[in-house]
DNA sequence: AATAGTATTGCAAACGTTTTCATAAAATTG
DNA sequence: CAATTTTATGAAAACGTTTGCAATACTATT
C-alpha cells in the first residue's frame, strides 16, 4: 500500500521536512546539536517516506561500516551454534551487524572470505583458533582492521585472542580418564592439520598419557570428521574391533556422542565397559543420556567478551596493541565417565 | 611487512598501472572489455599493492551490494544450524556475503534487524516462516527487494516461500503414533503466539487426534521452548506425574531429545514404555541412541533453494511475482516409537 | 587505399551520505 | 543595550566506485 516512487533519499525527506539534508543526516547521526523541534519533525517524515538510510554512503564517507564479520570453520552441529549467538546478540547490542562466513576448515577458502568480508569494510573481524594461512595473517595486518582470534588461547599469537587453552583441556579429559584408572584409551580425533584446537588437545592427551606410562597401540587412533554419525561409525568398527578399550577420548563432544551412541547400539555399559569423555560441553551435551563428561570450553563468554573486545578497540581505534585473554576450562565429568571395571 | 601507507583506492591502483581507473574497475566486473595484457598488468598491481576493492562505493553507485540478508529466530542448537550452512554456501559460491540476524523469536526484533539490514542494501532477504509483524511485511513489500519466506510453506502466503507444509508434518507425527495403537498422548510444543510453525503443527496434530477420537486431557498438554535442558525438565514432571502416558508428541527435535533424555533417567523403556516422535530431523537425530523418530524436514534442501531463488529473483529483478514452493516433509520411523504395550 | 567496423581505453558525472566551515539567530553577560 | 557566546542550520566538498559517451587505435573488407 505505501509502495514508494522509490527515490526515497536523505534529500527527499530533507525537502518534505523543510530543512537541508545536513540537518537529517544530523537528527539520526548527532541528535543532540539540533533543536528537539527539528528532530521531531524530520523523523515524522522519515516514517511517513518509510526512509531507510543507506549504510554504504556512509561507509564510503570514511564512518564505520556498522558491521563486523565473523568466520566459522561451520555453523553445522551446535559447536559454534553458541559462540555465533553470543558474538551476535553482543554486536547488535552494540548497534553492529553480522557478516558470517564459513570456511569447511579449509584455510585456503577461510583467505578468500576474509578477503570478502574486507572489500565490505566491516569493522572488525573475528576467527576461529590460530591456524591460519599466511596470507590471512599478512591481510589482517596489512589492513590494520581490528581483529581477535576467538576460541583458541595462546601467548604466542600473532593476533589478538580470546579462548582457551585446549592443550588445559585435552590435559583435563587424560588426566579424568587417568583418575579412573583406564590404561586402555582409544583416540578419536578429527584431522589436525589445519586445525590448533584439535591439535593441540590431542598433543597434550597423548603427553598425559605417556607421562602416566600409558601406551596407545596406533590402531586405538583414529580419525573422524566433527560429525556424529561419522564417527559413530568410526567408533562403532573400533570397539568391535577392539573390545579391550575401556575408555574413549573425543576430539569434541559431537565426536563423543557419537561414540556413545555407538557404545550404547553395541550393548556396552556406559561407564561400565567404557567409559568417554568429550571436550567442548556443546549446549545439549549435559542434558543428553547419559550426561556427557566433558571439559568445559566457556563458548558464550568467549562469544561475549570477543564481541565486545572488537567492539572496544574500533571505538578506540587501538588496532596495534595485542591483548590476549585465556578463558579458563572445567572438567565437566557427569555419567559417561566411571571406573575402569574390566581394567 | 606489507605495511601499506593506507591510501590504496581504484585511483592508485590505475596509476600504477599506468592506466585510468575505469580500467582497472573493468578489470574486476568486466574483464572481457578490456585487452589481455591489460589484465595482467593491472592485477599484477593490485596483487603487489594489496587492493581490496570497496564494495560500498560500489553499492553506492546503485549496483549490488553483493550481501543477502538472513534473518533466523536463533542459531542456538542445530535447530537451523543445516539451513544456514546451506543456504550460506549456496549464496556464497553465487558470489554474495552473508550478512546474518536473529530475533530469538520476538517479532517486534525482527522487524528491527530487518530494518538493519535493508540500511546495508542487502539485496535479497530470506526469514524463516511466514508469522511476521505487519511492519515487517509493509516494508519488505515497500522496499520491494526480493524475499523468501524459507522453513514454512503456505499458498496464500504474502511473500515467495519455500519450505515444507508443517500442517502435513504435525499430521504425519500424530498418525505414526495412532499407528502402533497409541490413545495416551502427551503433547510438548513451544509457545505458538508469534510461531506458524510450531502453531500449524500442533493445530494438525490435535486434529489428527481428534478424529481418530482420541482424547487429549489439558495436563498432558505442556509448554517448552526450544532447549534440550527446559525440555527435559518438563517432560519430567509429566512424566512423573501421569504414568499412563505411552506417547509423545514433540514440537521438534530438541524438544524430542529433552524428552527422551528424561524418560531414560526416569528408567522408562523407549519405545516399550514410552514412544516419542519429534519433528525436524535435525543433524544428529538420526544417530542418537535411542535414534529418534521424527518427520523430516528438508532442512538442507530448504537452504538450497532459498539461496537459489533469491539470487536468481535478483538477477531477474522479478520482485513481483511470487513463487510457492513446497518441501516435501518424510516421516521417519526410527527407534523411540513402537507399539504401545501398556496401552 | 579508403572505409567501416571493432576493440580498447579514458573522461567525467553520478551514487547518498557526512562533516567542515560559515552564518544567522538566540541566549547570556556585563 | 551592546558585546559576546551558544545554538541551530545550510552549502558544498569529499568518500571510492561504475558506466555512458567519446575518442583512438586496430582489423577486416571492399
Amino acid at each position: 500500500m505505501k509502495k514508494q516512487s522509490h527515490k526515497i533519499d536523505i534529500h527527499s525527506v530533507a525537502k518534505a521536512a523543510g530543512v537541508s539534508a545536513a540537518t537529517v543526516s544530523r537528527v539520526m547521526n548527532h541528535p543532540d546539536l539540533v533543536n528537539p523541534t527539528t528532530i521531531k519533525k524530520v523523523e515524522r517524515v522519515i516514517r511517513k517516506t518509510g526512509y531507510v538510510r543507506n549504510r554504504a554512503a556512509q561507509t564510503i564517507h570514511g564512518r564505520r561500516s556498522a558491521t563486523l564479520g565473523l568466520v566459522v570453520p561451520t555453523v553445522n552441529y551446535s559447536i559454534f551454534a553458541e559462540l555465533v549467538q553470543s558474538f551476535n546478540d553482543t554486536v547488535t547490542d552494540l548497534g553492529f551487524t553480522l557478516l558470517l562466513a564459513t570456511h569447511g576448515y579449509d584455510l585456503r577458502a577461510e583467505y578468500q572470505v576474509l578477503r570478502k568480508l574486507l572489500e565490505h569494510r566491516v569493522d572488525g573481524i573475528a576467527l576461529i583458533g590460530l591456524d591460519h594461512s599466511d596470507d590471512t595473517y599478512q591481510l589482517l595486518i596489512s589492513r590494520d582492521v581490528p581483529a581477535v582470534a576467538a576460541w583458541s588461547f595462546s601467548e604466542t599469537s600473532r593476533i589478538s585472542c580470546i579462548g582457551s587453552d585446549n592443550r588445559e583441556a585435552g590435559r583435563q579429559a587424560a588426566k579424568h580418564l587417568l583418575s579412573f584408572g583406564h590404561r586402555r584409551v582409544g583416540l578419536v580425533f578429527p584431522p589436525t592439520q589445519e586445525n590448533d584446537r584439535a591439535r593441540d588437545r590431542l598433543e597434550a592427551v597423548e603427553l598425559v598419557l605417556r607421562d602416566a606410562g600409558v601406551e596407545i597401540p596406533d590402531r586405538w587412533r583414529v580419525r573422524s570428521p566433527y560429525s556424529v554419525a561419522h564417527a559413530k561409525s568410526v567408533c562403532r568398527e573400533l570397539l568391535s574391533e577392539h573390545k579391550d578399550i575401556t575408555g574413549l577420548i573425543c576430539g569434541n563432544d559431537i565426536i563423543a556422542q557419537g561414540a556413545v551412541s555407538s557404545a550404547m547400539q553395541l550393548g556396552l555399559r556406559i561407564p561400565e565397559d567404557l567409559s568417554i569423555v568429550g571436550i567442548g560441553d556443546f549446549a545439549g551435551s549435559a542434558d543428553m543420556f547419559p550426561a556427557l563428561s566433558t571439559v568445559q570450553i566457556p563458548a558464550q563468554q568467549i562469544g561475549i567478551q570477543a564481541g565486545k573486545y572488537l567492539v572496544q578497540s574500533i571505538a578506540n581505534s587501538d588496532v596495534s596493541e595485542i591483548v590476549r585473554r585465556k578463558m579458563d576450562v572445567a572438567l565437566k565429568p557427569r555419567t559417561t565417565t566411571g571406573r575402569a571395571v574390566r581394567g
